[in-house]
DNA sequence: CAGCATCCTCGAGGATACTG
DNA sequence: CAGTATCCTCGAGGATGCTG
């Protein structure tokens, strides 16, 4: 896989492969969720499974796996009893807030008119 | 249901279910894949099959159809021989083209040290 | 509390062939 | 050219139980 088909006179971005590598990693939902729910500050494990509800802690454990690894997220286990870690978005993954943010919005600004375009999408779809 | 956003003071957005439901149309890559393609303006049917690459007719088909349905993406057939369809951006999907861009370029401007945090992340990852 | 390990299911998605 | 139909695989992801 490489380059798009270059179209006439339109600005074309280099789209093919980072965009698809990143997407894999950031594209499922549950690491934007994580991520969007992390934006206020550091949070537990604990705190995680519960404002994302939804997300199974096994979920959970890998995504934020993937995430320390790719270096979006920061893990720190205090070495006490009971065990505590945090987790915090670190500099490269605050950069990704106000895009999840955006999303977010967008999300919940259009879902009704997806949803409602989705029910009877033969009448006045597309056109707002 | 048009749920407001406190995104100012409080920074706690209901983001449980509009989100959610929003990601699980346009999250995957496929669609984002084909917003971002048709964003110059409209594409046939095989000139998108081009553009995207790496993405199988089949689905290419079925994200084109679900796209259609929510409202996002315009379906245009001409009733001729041979048969030629075209696919545009609707006033909607259009509003999302920036947000999928910006998307783009983050991951363009970003992945290399995401590969390279991945590899060796013990090194200097997020930026600490 | 945090988090691996294991089993199992279910559907996303690719390959291929056919049609209008 | 623009799909539709069918088969089949593979891995995302939930449920459950155990450990440090």
């Amino acid at each position: 896989m490489a380059k798009v088909t270059p179209k006439s006179g339109g600005p074309r971005i280099r789209e093919g492969g980072a965009v698809r590598e990143v997407m894999d990693r950031i594209g499922d939902k549950w690491s934007l969720l994580v991520i969007g729910t992390l934006r206020a500050g550091p949070l537990r494990f604990g705190e995680l499974e519960a404002a994302v509800a939804g997300i199974s802690q096994r979920m959970l454990t890998l995504t934020l796996k993937h995430l320390v690894e790719d270096g979006l997220v920061a893990r720190t286990a205090y070495a006490e009893v009971p065990p505590r870690v945090e987790y915090e978005l670190t500099e490269l993954g605050r950069t990704l807030v106000p895009l999840v943010m955006a999303l977010a919005e967008w999300a919940m600004a259009n879902h009704e008119q997806i949803n409602a375009n989705r029910s009877g999408h033969a009448s006045g779809e597309g056109r707002p």
